[in-house]
Parts: C-alpha cells; sequence; structure tokens
DNA sequence: ACGGTCTAGGAAAGCGCTTACCTCAAGCGT
DNA sequence: ACGCTTGAGGTAAGCGCTTTCCTAGACCGT
C-alpha cells in the first residue's frame, strides 16, 4: 500500500508539496515538481486514503441515507432521486436498508454518525409507536447536536427538514374516485398499521367515505405488508369472506397487482382495484392499473436537496401533492 | 463533537482504559471504571470516529458494490443477495450506480480502493471493448495489489474469482423453446451490443437456431437499451417492418414487457415473446411472460461469499445455470 | 550593493483512535 | 519480610494525511 510519504520520497519532495500538487491545491508549485511527483503517483499507483483525509480536513463529504429496502420498487424510485442530487454534489451515498426494523434503524443511524456523514435522509420508517420514534428521534438529535443535518421523507417523530407527501390528500382521491364511480362497498387492503404512510392514507380514505356518505368499517380495511404476494392473500380471502364487496383500494401498487392476480382466479367476480405510488409496472399489467401518483423520484430530490442546502433556522418542511391516475382497473357500479 | 479523550476525561481515566472498555477488548478492567466510563459515553452522547478507528487499526471493513442501477430490478435483485452475506458478516456495504459509463466506473473503484474496503464486487460491466476492459482491469489490479479482493458477476475482462451465469446456454433455452414450438420466423430484440451478457445471450439463441436448422439473420436482432421503452419502441418497427415474423425473443423481461405493450396496440397480430431473467412482474403480464429465469439473488449471494472468502490461490469461477420457464406469452404455431 | 518583499517548498503539529509497552502496587510462596 | 509474578491502568508512538507556520533564496527599488 503506497502512502502520501512513499511517493513524496520517490519525487524526491516533501509531503506537504506532494500532497499539494496532488489535491490541486492553490498554493503555486514548478512545474519540474509537479512532473515528478504525478509521475511517482502513477509508477506506485498511489491511491489516497480517504480515511486518513477525512481525519485530517475534519470536512464531512459523503452522506447516508436510510430506507426500508433500496430493492423496493417504491424506495428504489426515491433513492434515485436522492443519489442524482448528491452525486450531482460530488458525494458519495451511503445506502443503508432497515428492513423496517427501528433497532437496525438506530444501528445505522449511529454507524453514519460514526463515518461522519454531512447528512442523513430518512425515508419510510413514520412509526407511529411513540416509544419507538422517540428512541430514533434522539439519535438523531445527538448527530445533529455534532453539526449533522438530517431530512426526512414522509411523516416522522423528528420535527426538522421534511418532505411530507401528501398521503392524506392521496387517501381522499382514491376514495373519492371509487365513490364517484358508484362503488359503495369498498374493501381496504392497507400497509402494517404501525407505519403513518398506512395511517394517513388510511384516513384520507375515510374523509371521503364520510364526504359521500359511505361507511368503512373496521372489517373491511385489512393490513397487509406492502407485497405482492400479501395483496394476493389478502384479495383471496375477501372473496370469499365479504362477497358484496364491488370495489378494492390498495395501498400500494404492488398489493393492487397481487389484487389483479387474485381477481385472475375468479374470473366470474369483476371488482375495481385502485393501487397507490403509481409504479411503471401500472401501465403494464392487466387491466391497467388506476393510481394515485407520487412524484417518488422528485421527493428524494427534494429531500436531499434539503439535506445538503444552509443548515436554516426554522425547520423547513415542504408539501408534494399526489395525483390520480385514471386507467382501467376501475370502472363506475 | 465529543472524542474520546473527553469521555477520558470525563470519567477519569486515560484514553486507553477508555478505548478499551468501548470496544470490549478483552484486557480486564474494574468494573467500577467501567460503569464510569460507559456513563461518561451516555452522557456525552459519544460516538466514535470510524474513520480515526480506520487509520488506527490498519483493518478494513467495509465492501463496495458496484452495479449498473440499483432500482433497475435486475440489479435489485443481485443487491440484496450480495446484501444479505455482507450484513450477516457485519459489513458495511458502499453500493455505486456506474450508469454502465466506463469513467463512472473506473472513478468508483478508486473511490472504493480510497475507502480502503476490503473487498468490491462488480455486476453488469462486461464490456466487449478491449481499451475500455484494459483500463478497468488495470485499476481493479491496482486495488489487488494492495490487498483489497474482487469477485465479479458475469463474464469480466478481469481474470479473478467470479460468478458466471450462463446466459449462453439460456439464449439457447430461449430459442429452442421458440424453434420447438415451430415458430422459424423469429426477431430478437436485444441489449447494447458492447455487453458481454448481451453477446453470450445471443450465441446461444444463434447456437439453438443452427441446431434447429433455422436461420437468424442481422436484420432479425435489433439492439435496443434493456429498458420497458427500448423494447416497445423496438417491437413497433418490428411490427410494420418486418411483418412475417412470429416470435419475439427480448433479452431481459422490461424489453419483452415493452413488447407485450406494443402488441396490445395491435391486436390483430399474435406474436409469441419470451423474456430473459424472470423478474416479478413476469407472473403479472398479461399474457403471464415466459421466460428464462437466473437465480439472481443467489448470485449475489455467491459473489459475495466469494469476494469474502479467504484469497484464493487460483481464481475461483463458479457457474449458475439458467433454466426455462414457460408460461403463456409463447404457444406452438 | 543593501534592506525589504515575495514566493516556492519544507518541517512539524495535529485529526481521533488503537495498542505495544511500561509502571506500579498488590499478592504470592517460602 | 523479601523478591517475584501478576494484573490493572497509563504513556506515547504511530495510522496517513492536511495545513499552518517558517525558512531561505529570488527579485525589486534605490
Amino acid at each position: 500500500m503506497a502512502t502520501l510519504a512513499d511517493v513524496a520520497r520517490h519525487a524526491g519532495v516533501s509531503t506537504a508539496t506532494a500532497s499539494r500538487i496532488i489535491n490541486g491545491s492553490s498554493k503555486p508549485v514548478a512545474d519540474a515538481l509537479r512532473t515528478r511527483v504525478l509521475a511517482a503517483v502513477a509508477e506506485l499507483k498511489y491511491v489516497p486514503n480517504a480515511h486518513a483525509q477525512m481525519l485530517a480536513r475534519s470536512h464531512r463529504s459523503a452522506v447516508g441515507v436510510i430506507v426500508h429496502d433500496v430493492s423496493d420498487p417504491y424506495f428504489a424510485e426515491i433513492t434515485r432521486g436522492l443519489q442524482r442530487v448528491a452525486t450531482a454534489d460530488g458525494r458519495l451515498v451511503i445506502i443503508c436498508n432497515s428492513f423496517r426494523e427501528p433497532d437496525r434503524e438506530l444501528e445505522y443511524i449511529d454507524l453514519l454518525h460514526a463515518h461522519q456523514v454531512a447528512a442523513i435522509v430518512i425515508a419510510g420508517s413514520g412509526y407511529l409507536d411513540d416509544a419507538t420514534a422517540a428512541r430514533l428521534d434522539d439519535r438523531l438529535r445527538a448527530f445533529e447536536a455534532t453539526g449533522g443535518r438530517i431530512a426526512v421523507i414522509g411523516r416522522h417523530e423528528h420535527t426538522g427538514d421534511a418532505v411530507l407527501p401528501d398521503n392524506e390528500q392521496g387517501g381522499y382521491l382514491a376514495g373519492a374516485h371509487l365513490f364517484d364511480l358508484g362503488h359503495t362497498e369498498v374493501a381496504v387492503i392497507a400497509g402494517p398499521s404501525y407505519l403513518t404512510t398506512t395511517f394517513d392514507r388510511l384516513k384520507g380514505l375515510q374523509r371521503a367515505a364520510r364526504k359521500y356518505g359511505c361507511k368503512l368499517p373496521k372489517k373491511r380495511i385489512i393490513h397487509a405488508d406492502f407485497t405482492r404476494d400479501g395483496g394476493e392473500d389478502a384479495t383471496a380471502r375477501l372473496l370469499t369472506e365479504q362477497p358484496e364487496v364491488t370495489a378494492i383500494a390498495a395501498l400500494n401498487d404492488s398489493m393492487a397487482v397481487g389484487a389483479l392476480a387474485a381477481l385472475r382466479t375468479a374470473p366470474d367476480r369483476r371488482l375495481a382495484v385502485i393501487g397507490f405510488d403509481d409504479m411503471p409496472i401500472a401501465r403494464d399489467v392487466t387491466p391497467s392499473l388506476t393510481s394515485v401518483r407520487l412524484p417518488l423520484t422528485e421527493l428524494g430530490e427534494r429531500a436531499m436537496t434539503l439535506a445538503l442546502g444552509a443548515a436554516g433556522d426554522a425547520p423547513r418542511v415542504e408539501h408534494v401533492e399526489a395525483a390520480l391516475i385514471i386507467r382501467q382497473s376501475t370502472w363506475s357500479l
């Protein structure tokens, strides 16, 4: 492992000069030396030790991202936005998958803190449970206390910079669309009940129900896990247990796709299905899926922009609207 | 930012003792001190500086991953496998998206090198162009020369540990299936021509054609970019320019899904379509997609296992087989 | 030719941590 | 009671780099 000292010795200069040349410091250096040092770098295949650099200039450059799971399309989309902005700013992005386990999340916060990241962006971990949320918040504050910046995507215990998708409004849009079409017996395939995302989308749905004078009783709300298979199972149960239902609102597209799959096995039943998030697949399933679009990439971009921006005096909160995308999976009764 | 020295001072011990207590060193320490130090850690919200640690114990622990794009389902799947193994081994994973730009890839190799990662895993960058491949190989060797480990997924210029999906055989399987069904006029929607993945899959297809005494002339091979929209465009062109074609082999599922979408706009044309990779969506499109399955997660797991294993005397190469999954998008003529 | 101002390059002090080595005192056997 | 082992804890030397001085020669005006 070649070190800066090796390079300097090889070129017959001091480490100070070598460092200045390699980092393109503003201090002028004779061309002869520059050439010699650069030659030494090439010959020794010198690569500076990033850890030593970080230590010496106490200058944070990397940023951390904590999401549920990058390979989940929802978070993949968000992550894409985060990356775009961070990379454009010349920063290394460290991505951590929390799998929605608070302990793992806690661990990653400390890990990123230890790695001296400039900022942490957290998406998809709005826990309704206060104790859990408080524990997380405590660690986040510790990070902030050392000058780190934090931005969250989605409602979160942590009060600070945030980008908030309007899940409640999205839920309302979904509900209103179904009720508008004349469906009165609507079932909801929800996500895990401990997530704020689930809670808010449900709230919007309930508001729409009230507005249209319809009911959305507890038994019509089935909690699944945001996965395709979860949606399929829930729909299968629904089909036999609550045959009066004519429309399904799935709280994300993966579950909606599962619902469509379950319906395909029961060709005699024709239910309307609406999804959430408007993932790319929504266009390609049959029938194509009506969905509530959230501009996920933009969500990521804005969050990272907040995180990299100057530390604010007051927490900045940005709201992002949801939009209804009507396709063929919903129709009037 | 609290440092170890602060903690030590606060607890009235030396930094050596504090360090030993915090890292749970094997050296015995009086319980009274341990308690005091731990209390100081909690009170000062001390988080060790990972960079300083890395520097002090010259012990590499993180691992790097370079893929085309994590949010592409193909790589998401591979990444999932990589992560599982690395995390189980208690390592931080740094993921880099190369977007198949050799320069970016080069940059990331050096960056990971600079960050002293223990190993680098590279997926999806088998470049056919020798000059590009050689440049990459040079940087990889520099990394290996410092004790770093490398594993590649897919055919690659770099000779070393590798996990090789049998793309040629997969191509053969796809071709044989179509020819078996009686299709003689087959078109191929290929990926970028500079990728070994494209090359190998095509080679298998050609072998099947020869075996069945069919032709697969150049004009039947359309190069797209592995995206859904690319597949849709290519199919649209095909439909008008080569109406005699009765079956399409897309070299990945995204493009196959695009092909299905294009076909949907031409209900009078009924072409068979086969995809590649067997992504989760394959089950959920209509008609469900016949595809050549590659166990992507396993690919990732095995590559990371190689990368973390003991440095071998000889390069280890593992082969992974492809399998045909027949669904409804292919039928006999 | 001389004092003074630049300027290119070097010496060395850390950045925060680990750890090999050292010290000092308590505890042991005889 | 003495020398010796043992064990708890401290001292300080780096890990590889950046950067702040500082030095010494070059160059200027007079």
